[in-house]
This record gives structure tokens, C-alpha cells and sequence, in this order.
RNA sequence: GGUGGGUUGGCGGAGAGGUUACGCACCGGAUUGCAAAUCCGUGAAGACCGGUUCGAUUCCGGUACCCACCUCCA
């Protein structure tokens, strides 16, 4: 069984990793507030977490890990969104707006996801739907003396937790003098966050012990993951920009109200995707959806490969040349495994990339040597491990029969005017096919061909009509 | 100001205290009507300054530059 050592950002080093349970391995990844479309930003931790679930159960077993990704549905921005569409005449109550809001973010979620290859989590619980669960615990923060109330408001004490600002390297007093936030007045200490807060009657609320209201983004993620996979779990992972304060303030929530179990053993944090060298903005107008991408024609199973040639815990740098460089290798790829069934596991060199901190460059390299060796069986169970070349995905580098048979066609009026020696001809076809994305290789069996990033049907058309008799 | 991360060949991007990363591009050769593809091969790096060491791009210290977080953006 293969050694996984993962980057515990928790003591900042490499450990080798020992789960609770080897029997229940149990992860939990902060997911998406549904406002709306999901950045290309946000596809980074899905991929890696995917990327970690496939490598823990290709080690521990298919049915040994379970896997949570919440949806927070409980936000200013769906609220905004739900209430522009009652002002403009949408039928339903705001309960119903919000929840439709979010039903369709959800469902738009999961088909970008689904494009780039992740796999579904086990359970991918709304914030919405615990609730209780979130009052419950707040209810046992105070009466442990760990929050209080005020004004309606109830705070977490993060004096009371000795260890607040350990995930994060800070002490309170730096952040308090670092702090750039008005503070309430009625806070004890600036930092204290909010656990619970009241709620207009024109905004979504429940009843609790401290009036109609709402929870606190932070304690979401504490009862979820508290009420799916207990007190004490495995590998809590997020992008590195939730270190603070989100999953500081998730440990000490999570701490403070089950003392004993010690909540998340390992964390994960990937750091941020940039795009062309800037950081993704919409100021800077370099701010795009994975839908955008996928509607522009990059294939999904392309976008996957660019996010994992770089190392999760290293900035990622978005590019259109690297786009393209991995939409030309996995074309060759796919033409390598065509008809190809998969060796019975993975190239050692592979597994043990992954096992090594999720190195998934050092995977793709690994693959590349396979591919050099011509070894496709084993090429191609390697790439599924890191969710490539899975069945189905391949599609989009295949052309449809018309654009075969137009090929075809070329490809023998090719050969009759290369036959006449009328070079000027073939020329002409050849440097079309080139125009038109079609890659086309002489070989001792006759030609082959294959299409290139940028294929352009219309121009291959046009080419046949020309040339195709 | 505080905290954390980064700086590798033309570009992307890993590992390892001493031996080829890998991919793309380039160059040479084979092949070709000429090409492409393919095959074979060559070259090319470790921000800067110091220290430890027989030996450092790899460890330690410092400098510079870049980035992120400290503001419910993954």
C-alpha cells in the first residue's frame, strides 16, 4: 500500500498521512456559495479534493472514503438576487426566489464540475438544511462560555479559545492591530465573529432561542461537517484565502464545542489560480466562468489538465499557450489509447507521484514517459487516475462521420495528385488541411490523421468542396 | 504594519546534498517529391549575497523582487 504524505497546513509540514478510520476515510471541502456560475477559481480545490478522493480510494478502497462539499445557500448576494426578482414581478414568495435561485446555481454548479471530470461527493448538504443543527451547537457554545449574546447578535469569544489564530500563524493582538474593520460596539474583542445574527422581515429567517435570524457563515461548515462525518474527521481542505477567517474561526467553533475530538486532523489549502500573470478580477476584465471556457470550445477534460500541472499548494497561472499545449497532448493521448483497454492498475510512477503530496505534475510527467514507451494500457489506466482520458471524455477530440468523410475524400484526391506528380495540388490540400486543423501524417501504412487544437469544420468544408471530388 | 507563500533552462514545470526530470519550442541527423508527423541525438537552469559541506540549485542566514491573506472572493 502505497505511503500518502500530504502538507498539513495545521503543523506546516509533510506528513505521512494515517487516517482515523482506514475503513471510513473522511473529508470535507468548503464548496460554493450559490450566488452564481462558478469562476475557473473555483474549479481549483474541486480538482484537487477530486484528485485526493480518487488517490485515497485507488489506497484504501472504492467504498472507504466518504467525501462532503457543502452548498452555502444562506447569503447577502442570493437574498440581493432573489429580491431583484420579486421586484421585477417574479411570482413566488422570497422563500421560494431564494431557494429557486439557488436550485438553479446548484444545478449549474454541477454541470460545470461534471464537464471538468469531478466526481459527485458523497453527500453535498445545503446550509439550509441543518439549521437546527447549527442552532444546537450555538446553544452549546454559550453554555460552555465560549459566545454570548448581544443585541440580538450571538459572538463567538475567541479569548476563550487559547489556541485562536494557530491555523493562521497570527496572535488576536496582531490582528487586531492589523484590522481595517469597523468593529461593532458590541463586541467584547473585535474578533469575535458572529455565530448568529437577527434578521429582517423582508429577508430569510428562522426562529431561534435569540429570535428570528440567521447563521453565521462559519458555524455552516462547523455543523455540517460535525453532523456528516463527526467530531473528528480526516482532511478538511478549502483554498488557501479561507485560512483566515473562515476555517480559523471553523476550529475554534468545532473545538470549543467538542473538546475531546480534535475536529479536522489534516488540512489542505491550494493556493490561487491567477490568470495570464494578474490575479482574476472582474476590475481587470480577466474574470471568467468555467462555463465561459467550456462555451468557447476548451474542452473540460483540458481545463483539468492545465490546473493540474501545476502543484496545488504553488499559485496557478491560467494561460491560453497552456491551454493549448494540453489540448495538443491529450489529443495525442487519446489517438495512443484508441481501442486500448486499460492495464489492471496504475504505473507505480504514477500512484507514487500522487502519494507524495498530490504531486500532480510529477504525475503528468510520469504519463508523458509512458507515453514515449508506447505503453497506452498503461498510459491510460495512469490518466484515470488523475480523472483523464475516463471513458466518454474524449469526445470533443473526435470528428463526426461528415468531417471523416470529407478527410477521406481529401486524403485520396491527395494521393491521385501526388500519384501525378502534380505537387502544386497536393500541396494545396495538405496546407488546407493544416488551415483547417487537421493534422495529417504520412506513414509506411499510409496516411493518418487526427485533428489539432483549433480544428475548424467549416473551413474543412469548404476545402472538400474545392478539392473532394 | 502583521502573517504566509514564491523566485528553476527560450516558455511551462517537478524531484533530489553529488548521477538525464518531464513537456513545449529550438538546433543536428534519419525519413520525405518538398513538408508534417515519427525516430535518433545535441545544447540550455536554478533571483542576489554569505554560511555549513569534500561537494548546494537542493540545508541555514540575509537582501531584492513578486503574490496572497489580514475586507463572509476558492
Amino acid at each position: 500500500m502505497a505511503q500518502i504524505r500530504l502538507t498539513n497546513t495545521r503543523t506546516r509540514t509533510k506528513e505521512d498521512f494515517v487516517p482515523i478510520d482506514a475503513g471510513n476515510v473522511r473529508l470535507y471541502l468548503c464548496g460554493p456559495t450559490v450566488y452564481d456560475r462558478a469562476h475557473l477559481g473555483n474549479a481549483r480545490p474541486v480538482l484537487v479534493f477530486d484528485l485526493l478522493v480518487r488517490l485515497l480510494r485507488h489506497v484504501y478502497g472504492e467504498d472507504a472514503v466518504t467525501y462532503v462539499r457543502n452548498f452555502t445557500d444562506v447569503d447577502d448576494k442570493i437574498n440581493a438576487e432573489a429580491q431583484r426578482r420579486k421586484a421585477a414581478g417574479r411570482a413566488g414568495t422570497l422563500e421560494e426566489l431564494i431557494a429557486g435561485r439557488s436550485d438553479e446555481t446548484i444545478g449549474w454548479y454541477h454541470k460545470d464540475m461534471d464537464a471538468l471530470g469531478a466526481l459527485r461527493p458523497d453527500h453535498e448538504p445545503r446550509a439550509t438544511a441543518y439549521i437546527g443543527q447549527m442552532i444546537e451547537m450555538t446553544r452549546d457554545l454559550i453554555a460552555k462560555g465560549h459566545a454570548y449574546e448581544a443585541e440580538g447578535h450571538v459572538l463567538f469569544d475567541v479569548r476563550s479559545f487559547p489556541d485562536y489564530g494557530k491555523l493562521s500563524g497570527r496572535s488576536v493582538d496582531d490582528m487586531i492591530a492589523g484590522a481595517r474593520v469597523e468593529v461593532a460596539p458590541y463586541k467584547r474583542d473585535p474578533m469575535d465573529f458572529v455565530l448568529w445574527k437577527p434578521s429582517d422581515a423582508d429577508l430569510p429567517g428562522w426562529d431561534s432561542p435569540w429570535g428570528r435570524g440567521r447563521p453565521g457563515w462559519h458555524i455552516e461548515c462547523s455543523a455540517m461537517s460535525a453532523a456528516l462525518l463527526g467530531p473528528s474527521f480526516d482532511i478538511h481542505g478549502g483554498g488557501i484565502d479561507l485560512q483566515f477567517p473562515h476555517h480559523e474561526n471553523e476550529i475554534a467553533q468545532s473545538c470549543c464545542a467538542h473538546p475531546d475530538a480534535g475536529f479536522a486532523r489534516v488540512w489542505l489549502h491550494n493556493e490561487m489560480l491567477q490568470v495570464e500573470g494578474k490575479k482574476m478580477s472582474k476590475s481587470l476584465g480577466n474574470f471568467f466562468t468555467v462555463r465561459d471556457l467550456l462555451d468557447r470550445g476548451v474542452p473540460g477534460e483540458v481545463i483539468r489538465f492545465v490546473m493540474l500541472s501545476t502543484h496545488y499548494r504553488k499559485p496557478m497561472d491560467w494561460t491560453e499557450a497552456k491551454a493549448h499545449e494540453a489540448e495538443a497532448v491529450l489529443r495525442r493521448w487519446h489517438g495512443l489509447v484508441g481501442g486500448i483497454e486499460p492495464a489492471a492498475s496504475p504505473a507505480p510512477a504514477v500512484v507514487g507521484a500522487l502519494s507524495d503530496d498530490l504531486n500532480s505534475a510529477g504525475a503528468i510527467a510520469a504519463l508523458h514517459e509512458l507515453a514515449a514507451k508506447g505503453d497506452g494500457a498503461s498510459l491510460l489506466a495512469s490518466a484515470n487516475m488523475l480523472g483523464l482520458l475516463l471513458p466518454g471524455m474524449g469526445s470533443w477530440a473526435e470528428a463526426g462521420d461528415a468531417a471523416a468523410d470529407q478527410i477521406a475524400a481529401l486524403l485520396e484526391a491527395r494521393l491521385a495528385a501526388r500519384q501525378a506528380r502534380d505537387f502544386a495540388t497536393a500541396d494545396a490540400i495538405r496546407d488546407g488541411f493544416a488551415a483547417a486543423g487537421v493534422e495529417v501524417k504520412d506513414t509506411p501504412q499510409g496516411p493518418k490523421w487526427s485533428l489539432a487544437a483549433g480544428f475548424d469544420a467549416a473551413r474543412l468544408a469548404e476545402l472538400a468542396k474545392v478539392y473532394g471530388s
